[in-house]
DNA sequence: CGACCGCTGTACCGTTCAGTACAACGATCG
DNA sequence: CGATCGTTGTACTGAACGGTACAGCGGTCG
């Protein structure tokens, strides 16, 4: 039980699954969505989903993996920040994304965080996930400290961080309110505060 | 059915059953809060519970008010902002509740967001809540606008709207983390921003 | 005092849930 | 060709779910 594919066949099998669970816990949330849905929309059967997986919360798992490599494949910019231009490029991404068919939508992490924030098992992989995503920020910072771009005196973890918070409230607001105005202001604010930091140049 | 408490007991058991329902939601989510969890968690009865609510779904929207009340009761400061330092104050008095026993706490209503910030009934109703709040940190821009200290090209409505952005994605972040750090940052920069409206005094 | 009405207790219903049991497929390899 | 093993289909279970039915309580007021 629990296995791990190892044919390419299983691996189709068990990644179709994670896909199906994905999306509608993202839109239904973790509770809502049963394994009979998600199997039913994926094609699979209830032994297949069994075998790759110990029970529904392991799935879960999966599905913020799955998640955060989403999330980073759709910003690919975030792992090129070597100018502050880069960063406004970064921006520019996250809101064309946003500004899309779907609507605004939310970031499928804050929205596990919203629902099983309290979980003593999901809450510190979701914490992890956020420290990844946040990494590449900082690590963009760290490049433009290197390049005599970012006062030395500034912390590029603390930064990285308030500007991912930054992000997730402006996702957060813009998914209710269905507009992305409080989103585009959010991340103005974010970069301005970025730039508080700008080292003048010579 | 679904009839309003007329009695004075009446209005007790109601009460009742939504504070049960409004903790229990908080903490496990609502799909994951059943109705007898919350019946028994208030001693309450079904047919109590269904003499005042028409079905589950009508008991969120009244935890969602409820959340809203007890958001606002928290932060009395948000009624009185009509200087700067109130909005330091105010600043001042959710940290502080932060740092209270209970650790990092998310927003109540960030945590619905997340989880039903896709039905078509609810969302709506998380939108007026925040809309509510905002409206009272608008009102405080707007009195410190008149006063002189905001100059007068600046967008209440909007800055409200950036500045709640900012707390949620801040509580969001610290309550995942389990650490206030990013919401003390990210008010900082909220606050901030604000100021960088400050009328310049004569 | 008796009819009314807001409120409460309890038993129940059909459905859906996560999880299990078990047999069988099909490719690979000795 | 037959054993092995990753994989799959189907039928099932006990518990929990949201919601209903209905009788009975206990004040208030004509």
């Amino acid at each position: 039980m629990a296995t791990q594919a190892t044919t390419d066949q299983g691996k189709r099998t068990r990644d179709s699954i994670v896909d199906a669970a994905a999306q509608l816990m993202y839109t239904n949330g973790v509770a809502a969505t049963s394994l009979d849905k998600i199997l039913a929309a994926c094609g699979a059967g209830k032994s297949q989903m069994y075998h790759y997986f110990k029970n529904k919360n392991q799935m879960v798992e999966a599905v913020i993996e799955r998640y955060l490599e989403t999330i980073l494949a759709n910003q690919p910019q975030i792992y090129d920040l070597d100018s502050w231009e880069k960063f406004d490029l970064w921006v520019e991404q996250l809101l064309d994304i946003q500004r899309g068919p779907d609507g605004p939508i939310a970031c499928p992490l804050g929205n596990l965080a919203g629902e099983l924030g309290d979980d003593e098992k999901i809450a510190p992989l979701l914490d992890k996930a956020y420290r990844e995503w946040e990494s590449h920020l900082a690590r963009g910072l760290e490049t433009l400290r290197d390049n005599g771009l970012l006062n030395a005196d500034a912390d590029p973890g603390r930064l990285a961080q308030s500007t991912l918070a930054c992000l997730q409230g402006g996702l957060l607001l813009a998914h209710v309110r269905r507009d992305i105005t409080p989103l585009v202001d959010i991340l103005a604010i974010a970069i301005a505060n970025l730039r508080l930091h700008a080292r003048p140049q010579a």
